[in-house]
DNA sequence: CCGGAACTGGATAGGCCTTTCCGGTTAGGT
DNA sequence: ACCTAACCGGAAAGGCCTATCCAGTTCCGG
């Protein structure tokens, strides 16, 4: 559904370069890039930046809603594995890989934009995906059964301070913490681990998140 | 050694309160913190800030001499407990519980500051104990053979990014995460590893996220 | 082909940041 | 008690950021 309201010719040209200049530039700069940087690799001035997304919370929006949909894809394939245990740890490494090659997706994956109906509303199928695919995985036996779709987000933010803070120097090393956190997820449990954090405590933290990082 | 060169009495009692207004800033709001919120909860001028701290860097890294020291002091602890893997698990959670209650050591103990001599050379004093922890939990059949000093390090980045995406609003998720971690850690491994980033690799990705950090 | 709405780039406003500058003040040896 | 060097606070310079404004340009229906 490209055509909210149909823009003019120059303007749906204008608006496409933007995204994949956007696209582009969170990837590599992360979300602190600036809407200026975005503005120059685009080639279009910031005034046409602004109008056609009129905060910077609203370009975030429109480029990640594309890498939820591959994340939705990743639980969907996810759920068709025969292996439920397999097809999570299959689907913790395509994801953790996600972020460690796209900066902007990393941060995403740890907060939330109430204002993006559209990308929300991508996670929140996802999300419940995720719960269909941590049950089967607990039903087989294969994951510990103290696990909480809580830890996924944990896992994300774990991923994302590994992935911020080794970038280039340390290309693969998140790729050993995740093998480490998979291990740890299989059952049978080595011990008990405290409580999990509360969904909503998690949604708090991750509005929270959000709000410290697009003023 | 307080008196490199002395000071007149007024402008070591304001370096006393810059120094204790820095630490509660910096624990509070992290290393973005401002310049200026530290000169105002010290109740200073910018002037006197900048006159005895001329770099934003050198306030940072006379601040975290001391949480250095307590790094090295939980080294020591860890050292002389009769049950090498009790002493690593009790330091990991140690050095942990530290970053959750502060915000700008979860950051520096992910970053290096080479022209900070003091705290680097305090950092390399614990980094040898640690080293020593690491082969004798090993020695004694606890830990898993193919741990890594560097390991220890991304553990501090995983930890950075889940305090740092938590917050205030999820306090105890940290606990959990490192609980997940060191069952990953115990011998025997469930599986094969990644290969260990190179220690020099570890060395630049912390330098560049302190260039990163501090302009 | 023409009029006007939609659109454009670049200048600009206004915010926060680190760092420097300057005129007044204070400590402390003599 | 006094002189001077060290010290002080606050204002200002210069940078980067998000977001807005304006004068000129381009699309497109009639």
């Amino acid at each position: 559904m490209p055509a909210e309201t149909s823009l003019r010719s120059d303007a749906e040209r204008n608006r496409a370069r933007i995204l994949t200049a956007a696209r582009a530039v969170f990837r590599r700069d992360g979300l602190n890039a600036s809407m200026a940087s975005v503005a120059r690799e685009a080639g279009v001035g910031l005034a046409t930046l602004f109008r056609r997304f009129p905060a910077k919370e609203d370009l975030v929006a429109a480029v990640f809603s594309d890498r939820m949909d591959a994340y939705a894809d990743a639980v969907a394939t996810a759920l068709a594995d025969p292996d439920p245990w397999h097809g999570l740890t299959e689907f913790i490494e395509t994801v953790c890989a996600m972020q460690a090659a796209d900066y902007g997706f990393a941060d995403v994956l740890t907060m939330t934009f109430p204002t993006a109906k559209g990308l929300e509303q991508r996670r929140d199928e996802a999300y419940h995906g995720v719960v269909r695919l941590i049950e089967g995985a607990k039903a087989a036996g294969s994951l510990r059964q103290d696990f909480t779709p809580e830890d996924l987000v944990l896992l994300h933010m774990a991923n994302a301070g590994v992935v911020n803070a080794t970038g280039d120097a340390a290309p693969g090393a998140w790729h050993r913490v995740v093998a480490l956190m998979i291990q740890s997820f299989e059952a049978p449990a080595r011990g008990p681990l405290p409580a999990s954090p509360e969904p909503d405590a998690m949604y708090q933290a991750m509005l929270r998140a959000s709000r410290q990082c697009l003023p």
